[in-house]
DNA sequence: ACTTGTATATCGCACAACCGATATGTTTAA
DNA sequence: TTAAACATATCGGTTGTGCGATATACAAGT
């Protein structure tokens, strides 16, 4: 047990929250949670995710980009996005000091 | 892929937050958890966190209590604590918005 | 055409979280 | 002193997250 809490499990969590505020694709969104977390995730990763999440239904490609594909949001994935943020929410409910400790970012 | 996010990953460091504001014994923190995910974890899923999280030197047994153990967090458990929760709101720093919504528990 | 850089995709693997079952004390009640 | 209830502890096994390596596709520059 290296460090108390590597935050697995949060990869489909975070993806679908970025991808319901912008239309994002798999580099893009491995960019974002490299700017997060400290290290970018390998494709390996992120791809396996994004197609996981497609099947499910809580995402769908729409073409925009030149040699990139992007990824939306759908109904289905707004959906459990809700669900999933009540229950992060339920889980980390006393986060919310240390969350006002710490201005917005850009 | 059952649901969007089954939160795992989370555990010792809910554990390492819930030790370091009222020492606690196994048993109550598997209530506490439970009322916070909905579904208490098994023995099986505890114990073991604790030992471990003891073997690191974040926590520390106290005497206290009948049958019960009740652990409290150390010196060097603040410290884990401390950049863990540095990293957490780093990862979701966007969150602050859904945390404000809601009303601080109990 | 050929190379280079970028993005997507897949495969096998490692590791840790978590569970279920079970065993071991330990306290209270009869 | 037994029995019941409670808390702790351990073991084996399952699940799934994330990684490394690798392959494919495509655009742009030379």
């Amino acid at each position: 047990m290296g460090n108390c809490c590597d935050m697995r499990g949060f990869l489909t969590f975070t993806v679908l929250r970025l991808v319901s505020k912008n239309s994002m694709s798999g580099e893009e969104l491995r960019q974002e949670l490299g700017r997060r977390k400290g290290s970018k995730p390998s494709p390996g990763t992120v791809y396996p995710v994004l197609k996981a999440m497609s099947a499910n239904g809580w995402i769908r490609e729409v073409g925009h980009g030149i040699r990139e594909k992007k990824y939306r949001i759908t109904a289905a994935g707004k959906k459990e996005l809700k669900s999933a943020t009540k229950k992060f929410i339920s889980i980390f409910c006393d986060m919310k000091d240390e969350f006002d400790k710490v201005s917005a970012r850009s």
